[in-house]
DNA sequence: CAAATTAATGAATGACTATTCAGTATCTTA
DNA sequence: TAAGATACTGAATAGTCATTCATTAATTTG
């Protein structure tokens, strides 16, 4: 047999580390595993990745890229401060809570090892923390958000009440949606950033 | 040889443990590694684990109940909700930023399973989220904290920043005391938590 | 002090699996 | 349609390492 019959081999793939790392883990997963899974032979796995651990970081790759893509075609919109951070919790747990699967391994099978964490995924998220403290900055700038308050120290803030939101949901059996917690997030997260004056 | 001639064994393995699984991951450091660390053979290491997984187990058995006594030792005699909240979040930042070798096995080594996860890890977390939930309930009674607030809800919020604090400190270079945010982290978390009514 | 008991050793085992590569099938081109 | 290129296969390889266990050493007991 030859020749890329049906669909894009390397999505394939990707497509079946998930689903089979998401069930046991990057390093009970076999790459045989992964083979059978995508209905390819073994060998066929490293004519599209250089060894095991590329395929992780792909796999990263792409959900981030495709997080971003959507991220920007979605929040272009958006007037003020409040209104984009109002839009980057309602994505953030939105595209997570999409795919249970992907948020496995972004959430948990991801994080294993120092090495990776500071290679691909810390990189990412420092451009993420980025655009939030942006975002905060512009609040600060209109006035309803705390000049106080440090917009880095704020991003990270923000950004690890997400993180545990989805982590949480992750490990949690029950057939919530994560974006359920939108309302909550959203309240909690701006009472932490405006201004009191607009008190109650 | 034989017989105990030092310290405890079961200790100085997991203290080897703690150093050998910080430097590399828990899936590239070897039994081996641990042993010659710990000054003991190979075989030894079997006399007081099951297998290697009951190593990283034990670690986070012996960090939390290390944490756990601390804590209690240190929070008994805070009056008021706003106060206690005061002291765990001093505490968190201050317990995890003593030792950065145990820190990088908790924030990250031992995120890298589901199953995991679920087993040790989160058990002992929700310990954690109940704890930090009666503090809420208790400052919603008192009147200090908005009553509109799930406290489940919310004691994973306060998780989520003191954690996403404690892993970038671990993942950062730089020389910082991650004890320093102590002061950012109580600002923001008791503006999101508090009534406004005592505003500006 | 001679059994008997306990603690520890570390070389050998056995299982596992990432990766390779000689071979096979399909497709393209001339 | 024959030769060449391309894509894929899957059995074999080679290395790694958790775990075991026969043996040795120290300690205790009678």
């Amino acid at each position: 047999m030859a020749r890329n019959s049906d669909g894009n081999k390397h999505e394939m793939i990707l497509d079946a580390a998930v689903v089979e790392i998401a069930q046991r883990g990057f390093y009970q997963t076999t790459v045989a595993m992964i083979a059978k899974r995508a209905g390819v032979a073994d060998g066929t796995i490293y004519l599209y990745f250089a060894n095991k651990e590329e395929i992780l970081f792909s796999l990263f790759d792409r959900a981030m890229r495709r997080f971003i893509t959507e991220g920007n075609a979605r929040l272009g919109d958006a007037a003020n401060a409040v209104a984009k951070l109002r839009r980057i919790i309602e994505l953030h747990l939105q595209l997570v809570g999409q795919d249970r699967d992907l948020a496995i391994i972004t959430q948990v099978e991801m994080r294993h090892s120092l090495h990776f964490m500071n290679q691909a995924s810390r990189a990412q998220v420092g451009q993420y923390l980025e655009i939030l403290g942006r975002v905060i900055v512009q609040g600060q700038k209109e006035g309803v958000f705390r000049a106080d308050l440090d917009p880095i120290f704020s991003a990270k803030a923000v950004f690890g009440v997400l993180d545990e939101m989805a982590t949480d949901w992750v490990l949690s059996r029950r057939n919530t949606r994560l974006e359920s917690k939108t309302g909550d997030v959203t309240d909690f997260l701006l009472a932490g950033l405006e201004t009191r004056s607009r008190a109650i």
